[in-house]
DNA sequence: CTCTATTTGTCCGTATGTATT
DNA sequence: TAATACATACGGACAAATAGA
């Protein structure tokens, strides 16, 4: 059922964590992993592919595929990554609390906010995120009633993407992000009641999220506190194409 | 020279944003693509994952290649972009002013801000990028002088990638970032004197930048006015392998 | 719901080019 | 120069998803 690219690809990252193959060493190559996988070398290399996307390895040509130091926990702003799969993949003390749940109406008034078309039907949610006791994050989120339809405020206290793609089987795909400094309001202090009076600005993550079919059906506006936000990065360089 | 499926990526693309292939619509299918630049299949299906991964078209099993809108400017923090070719893309009215270039060694006081060995031979330089006549980034740099021997305040006035790549012949890869909002020193206001005084952080951009041989070679911190900080990023759902 | 045509996804084998050592 | 390793390209086969009849 999974790919075979896909199990190759999960054993030899396996490898590199467990550091049967240790940082800066070569990984065996192209041709002798095809010959202990029993596949085509070109199976092998579309493993390889991923691994250096996700910068586990570094190809070079002619030389081999050398592994690099994963030491960097990666917060992804990039990549769709959910609250709930950070805290599990990092071991968060966090807490999410709703604060927010209704049904509301698209309208001109808040069309600039989530870009969806005028009528739309849509939840309005808005989650707290506390981490090791501290509010931290405040989510807003906006979904489409017709691709999500049987959202709660239980669900939404939980991992929503768990639902949306277990028990609703969509597929997201893609989103397009913004990241700004926007002021502090005063609904951001209540909700962060802790947050200093210095500070004067939260992080803010937009962004328009959409299916595989290329249906855009959530609009998210994540609040960050300044003392608090951090997220690192792998990065390659762009090929100038 | 250049491989068969980068033109293909390049033609593609140029369809895409002259609207031959306008947003919403499908490319042909990838045999009938292989016929009009008599290739194979496994080609254009190469300059199509290059579109996916760019935010071009979104592939869809059984579907087809749909054209994304490419709505978005990608101000990129991830992907590895100077500021250069940032300016040059996007059309600013831009301007660097170094206000620093020195000589320094690596040492115990210093190893915790660069991460590079002590005793090593550093360019240090700081530049202050000028956005519409309006300091608006605050760039420091180190760069390790066994790989850059030849650096010069003149160079760093003007691209210093270019310069890397096209003169020195390096090819940079990749880098780990981490982005963060720290708080304004008296040295950020004396390079950014029209920063308003209620303002109490910029925005950090870090980067630690290796060769494609994994030489690591240059450490960069990038300091936003907050007020003006904004990037944009097309980012896809990571497959949870 | 079934069948079929179309389209993309995976995998294989082979050949040749190019970079590194 | 020669051996090794990765990069590109071709062609074929079958699986899986989609859409429409």
């Amino acid at each position: 059922m999974t790919a075979r690219y896909i199990e190759i690809y999960q054993q030899l990252k396996t490898g590199i964590v467990e550091e049967k193959y240790p940082a800066d060493s070569f990984l065996p190559s192209e041709a002798k992993i095809a010959d202990q996988f029993s596949c085509s070398r070109d199976t092998v290399r579309k493993a390889l592919l991923r691994l250096d996307e996700d910068g586990f390895i570094q190809k070079q040509h002619g030389r081999g595929s050398q592994v690099l130091k994963h030491s960097l926990i990666n917060f992804p702003i990039s990549g769709l990554t959910s609250f709930q799969e950070l805290k599990e993949v990092q071991g968060l003390d966090a807490a999410t609390k709703v604060v927010l749940f209704e049904t509301i109406k698209s309208d001109p008034s808040n069309y600039h906010k989530t870009a969806f078309p005028i009528g739309t039907n849509l939840y309005h949610i808005i989650r707290v995120r506390n981490i090791d006791g501290l509010a931290s994050v405040i989510d807003e989120d906006y979904f489409d009633q017709k691709i999500v339809p049987h959202m709660t405020a239980k669900i939404a206290s939980g991992s929503i993407y768990d639902y949306l793609e277990n028990t609703e089987k969509l597929i997201i795909a893609y989103a397009e992000k913004s990241v700004t400094a926007e002021l502090v309001t005063s609904t951001d202090r209540k909700w962060m009641p802790n947050l200093a009076v210095q500070e004067n600005r939260l992080i803010q993550v937009e962004s328009r999220v959409h299916l595989a079919d290329t249906t855009y059906f959530q609009h998210t506006i994540s609040r960050h506190r300044p003392d608090k936000f951090q997220f690192n990065e792998f990065s390659r360089r762009q090929k100038t194409f």
